[in-house]
RNA sequence: GGAAGGGUGGCUGAGUGGUUAAAGGCACCUGACUCGAAAUCAGGAGAUGGGGCAACCCAUCCGGGGGUUCGAAUCCCUCCCCUUCCGCCA
């Protein structure tokens, strides 16, 4: 959520920032001028007159401490006139604030000054990469055929359980997929200085709002209801990211400046309907609506955020160095951040099977932007309470990685190298043919 | 699902219609005392929104929402959450 003072004070400044990205928000800004306009002269009158009916109430008290009855009853009233008043103008300060905040809700984050002016994916600078595509002495496989032939995911048995988009990992696939989450967790816990945390996989649609994933893509996420019970539905979604729990997991509290920079890394499973998209790459384990993924959060001061954000980059990269994996880093355009973002930098890992890069990492700074709407403040040195930024990350999502990590270490002999640093949590250098 | 008891400031804990932003205690800040600290004494200090150059002023906030009343932390309705016991269950 932007500030509403500086939709007051520079509306030509947002109005600009928030044409970069998609724009169509003119509209939106005038209303939203207008409700805020109608609810500040609603409540300046309003306060006016509860002013007025406080001194006269007390006033009445007075007079019947002094058994002034009658005084007392012709004090009540006049007073009694000003109630219906206050009452209705009540109802125009909630209907206005409501209206606005609604809107408030909708609006997009800036992007950051130093956020490179674009339209789409093909606008986005690449900032720097790590490492070469992957060379073979033989004709090597996609995924799909390796998991097939060595039996790591089973496809079609995935679809027959819950349809299509969803995996079977089976044996050697599903011991992979375990290790690279353990991996993952340890790396970041024990060398990158974050608290490890496991959230619940179902999340309120409170912290959903919290993070920004509502109210614009609602019709992305899995609703959950109690059995039969239609009344419980809207209440309860299935995680799409653990940034929707960990990021929200000091909603509406004051930090104290000293706890300052708070690091969570979370495992979790994410949820993901893909309205929409169905169709588009739908072989494989490229784009499914159940994945594995580790995520960074951290919640930092203003002064520290983008310094904690370069970081954050720095420890998703650590994971595909460590795992032999060739990447690059680019920075999203204006047009092409997601909603919440001030500022993403996305890692995408090669796939030699693909003959691409596969987005395995987004990493951002939201700034304000998450903990206005989830009224998560700091006190600072001088006993301000401040609005902190809030960052997450990825660290990495895993069936991409799992892909790139198969696709880029296939041996001639049609068996899986692992690298090194890996082995311990597989127990195993290699995944036989 | 059934029964009972609770949700008050950073914590603890009073308050059951009228100077109550809310006693007392703990923690915190300032000052005095001290070489310094502890102890003691005195004082201060909540949040949000709005107004003012400022000292300050106004409104709202005692789990959320609604109602009764001139006036609600206090009475009524409703929802949420927590604790204990019973039932069911991984």
């Amino acid at each position: 959520m932007l500030d509403i003072k500086m939709l007051r004070d520079r509306p030509d400044h947002v109005r600009e920032r928030l044409a970069t990205r998609h724009g169509g928000d003119e509209a939106r800004l005038e209303e939203l001028r207008a409700l805020d306009e109608r609810r500040r002269a609603a409540v300046s009158e309003v306060e006016q007159l509860k002013s007025q009916r406080n001194s006269a109430s007390k006033e009445i008290g007075a007079l019947m401490g002094q058994k002034k009855l009658a005084e007392a009853e012709a004090r009540k009233a006049e007073v009694r006139t000003l109630g219906d008043r206050i009452a209705a103008l009540d109802r125009t300060v909630a209907e206005s604030e409501a209206a606005r905040d609604a809107l408030m809700l909708t609006l997009p984050n800036l992007p950051h000054a130093s956020v490179a002016l674009g339209r789409e994916a093909a606008d986005n600078p690449e900032v720097r990469r790590y490492g070469a595509p992957a060379t073979f002495d033989f004709t090597p496989r996609n995924h799909i055929e390796l998991c097939e032939r060595l039996s790591l995911i089973d496809f079609a048995r995935g679809a027959k359980l819950s349809g299509s988009g969803f995996l079977l990992y089976t044996g050697w696939g599903a011991r992979l997929e375990r290790a690279l989450i353990q991996f993952l967790l340890e790396l970041h816990t024990t060398e990158h200085g974050y608290t490890e945390v496991a959230p619940p996989y179902i999340i309120g649609e409170h912290c959903m709002v919290g993070v920004g994933q509502f109210p614009k893509f609602k019709d992305q996420a899995y609703a959950v209801q109690e059995g039969l019970d239609a009344s419980t539905m809207g209440k309860l979604y299935l995680l799409p990211t653990a940034e929707a729990p960990v990021a929200n997991i000091h909603r509406e509290e004051i930090l104290p400046a000293v706890r300052l920079p708070v690091r969570y890394c979370a495992y979790s499973p994410c949820f993901r309907a893909e309205a929409g998209a169905a169709g588009v790459g739908t072989r494989g384990m490229i784009r499914v609506h159940q994945f594995d993924k580790v995520e960074l959060i951290k919640i930092t001061t203003p002064e520290t955020g983008y310094a904690e954000l370069e970081a954050m980059v720095g420890n998703a990269e650590r994971v595909l160095q460590l795992l032999g994996l060739h990447y690059r880093v680019i920075n999203l355009c204006t047009g092409d951040m997601g909603f919440a973002s001030a500022k993403t930098y996305d890692i995408e890992v090669w796939a030699p099977g693909q003959g691409a890069f596969l987005e395995v990492s987004s990493c951002s700074n939201t700034e304000e932007f998450q903990a206005r709407r989830m009224n998560l403040r700091y006190k600072d040195a001088s006993g301000e309470n401040r609005f902190p930024h809030v960052l997450n990350g990825s660290g990495t999502a895993l069936a991409r990685l799992f892909v790139a990590l198969i696709e880029t270490h296939q041996q001639a002999d049609g068996s899986i190298a692992i690298p090194e640093p890996l082995r311990p949590h597989l127990r195993a250098d290699r995944i036989p043919a």
